[in-house]
DNA sequence: CATGAATGAGAGTTCATTCAT
DNA sequence: GATGAATGAACTCTCATTCAT
């Protein structure tokens, strides 16, 4: 009975050649210009094709948005293995920008687009959303518990934390940060973030 | 030659009430309900009349972007009066939070959005929002002068400083933090901005 | 040759698994819900199987047709129990409106729609419609044979009171009659139909 | 000053070029082929030319019905010099019986069409119909104070009236009358309607 | 016999832009 | 200088139907 199977696996890859036609589309064209029909041309595929393994425009964005959501909770579980929790939110960091950069297409999906959460999720699009936001929570609780931070709000700090990851990477993706040469980005940010932390982050 | 003069003059004017018109669309509307159409309904005049005075969509875009850079300029100038520059720096992430949530889509235009400098000079754009930057830079400068703050270079700092509040309001523009309830919104932001501010700028 | 003989017997059961599903839908979600790949899912087979045993889609409208036409038929037999024939003639309308009002979509087929016989025998099916119409004739003839009737011709009788009725029920199932609450509905149109009866059927 | 005038009949003449097409298409096509496109096809303009003078599909099917109602209303009109209420009765029902099959298009809109009322109208179009409707329940009442008619209500008889003539024109505008042929058929469907009124409307 | 992936045509609608007046 | 009617290309989405397997 390996049909059924076989059915499913065929169309799980043709609902991948999908997301991958239009995650390229994302990055050579930008949000607004991808279309259901450029997806389809680039797939070589008739409009309505596309609609046989998605239900719309949006399940097509969101299902994206989970992939990326996906990878990037992977990467933070990585970090669990680092004991210091000064340290591990230093790598924290380093990996959110990783990540962003390196995925920019799927990290301004899931972070700067504006949402076409219009219709089902909400909820559980954002749940796991929330995770990844909770393991940063965690991180900078645990970073109070060692003393490592002697004053603030675990939600204010952590969001702090979050939106100078998001505004560096943003900025960059968005370019709005004309005046560095792309070889340098990624030092440069390093430093940014590295002093910052460093400043949040007492030696105790 | 008062002519020629009169009509420079009228044509700016023109100008003027479209960019009005079209910041108004931005404020009631959001970015992707302005239409050209819109925005001569709104001036009563045709469409067509709107193409007498700016080339295309993009130009209009671009003018808006530069109203937005001017504002903003305008409002950091007041800064001047401060002489603390700790204190000034406070302030200045403060004038920038609330330039943002006063004025969304707007900022969204000039730092969000995808640039719709593509035809257009790319140059002479952001050589006004470098303006602004280096305002920033001048004023963390001043901080380090003063030993508010020990260690880093100024770009870096600058960028880091820059990049928190471009986060914050950039996720609540774009609407990635469900987890704040929209009346605590500032109060928060602002908790978030004055501890990583506090934890920079060192009491000397 | 049995084989022959329970091919045959197979399609048939096919066909009527595909008839039913198809009325359900047309009760359920009404005309212009009801689409092939509907029907397939109803009955969980492929949309290209419904293609093996109906040549198109008005072949299964067609078929459908004549389901109704049959059971409105069955439902007229019943009146033959009725001796006197002016009571017949007035049970003959109520049956009528009942069968139109219990089964308006598929009265709607039949009655309404925009005829989709246009690549099919519109005389083979009419032929089963005319039976209908007989039996009515029938009534209305022995009628004027038992004097509840004295003047004018069966024919424009029979149509006259077809009309009557049909009238009463295609205003309602096209939504034609706001004034009337849902709830007056059928008291309403016997009241109507008892009218016009009582005025056609003289007391004699 | 007759410019603006001049632009509004330029657009009423358009409107009524566009409507034109629209109907027309209806007879040759029927209702669920007439589209935007087939309109503009039909004008030899642009698709989106049709909704520079339409809003949407639904407009234009109400003006269609609009000006059915008010090309019936003043058919209707011409009744009232008839003195005699009985005769105006029998006059009423032909003046009914003509309208709709010299504009059996437009009837069907009317009438017989599943209801594209929508979103907007409901009221301001069903009050037009509605207005229809109060001259034939006055012109029952009239019946009825004369003593034409002698029992029943008013609305009961109105309802049985509008159905009888209502049944036979749809009936003959669907096509569910094989058995008369066209050229009887005014003649056989007064006939029907003759006998009937005569019934209800007794000898005083 | 049955599948179901794929298509092609077409639905309604929107909008930046042009051009004859 | 201003008009505004008109366009053409684009959009998302639906569906009857076919055909290789």
């Amino acid at each position: 009975m390996g049909t059924a199977e076989r059915k499913e696996r065929d169309r799980q890859e043709m609902r991948q050649i999908i997301l991958d036609a239009a995650q390229r589309l994302f990055l050579d064209e930008g949000y607004e210009h991808v279309t259901i029909r450029r997806i389809a041309d680039k797939i070589e595929y008739s409009p309505g094709t596309v609609y046989l393994y998605f239900k719309d425009k949006d399940e097509i964005l969101c299902a994206l948005q989970e992939i990326g959501f996906a990878e990037f909770y992977r990467r933070q579980q990585i970090l669990s293995g680092i004991k210091n929790p000064a340290e591990k939110l230093r790598a924290h960091g380093r990996v959110y920008i990783q990540f962003a950069l390196e995925n920019p297409e799927l990290y301004d999906l899931m972070f700067i687009i504006r949402a076409p959460m219009n219709s089902h999720p909400k909820d559980t699009e954002w749940e796991i959303g929330m995770r990844s936001l909770n393991v940063l929570r965690e991180n900078v609780q645990e970073c109070m518990k060692a003393n490592f931070i002697k004053v603030g709000s675990v939600d204010a700090i952590s969001f702090g934390i979050w939106s100078l990851v998001h505004g560096m990477v943003s900025l960059i993706i968005r370019e709005r940060i004309p005046m560095i040469p792309a070889e340098h980005r990624t030092a440069f940010v390093e430093e940014s973030l590295d002093f910052v932390l460093a400043e949040i982050l007492e030696k105790n």
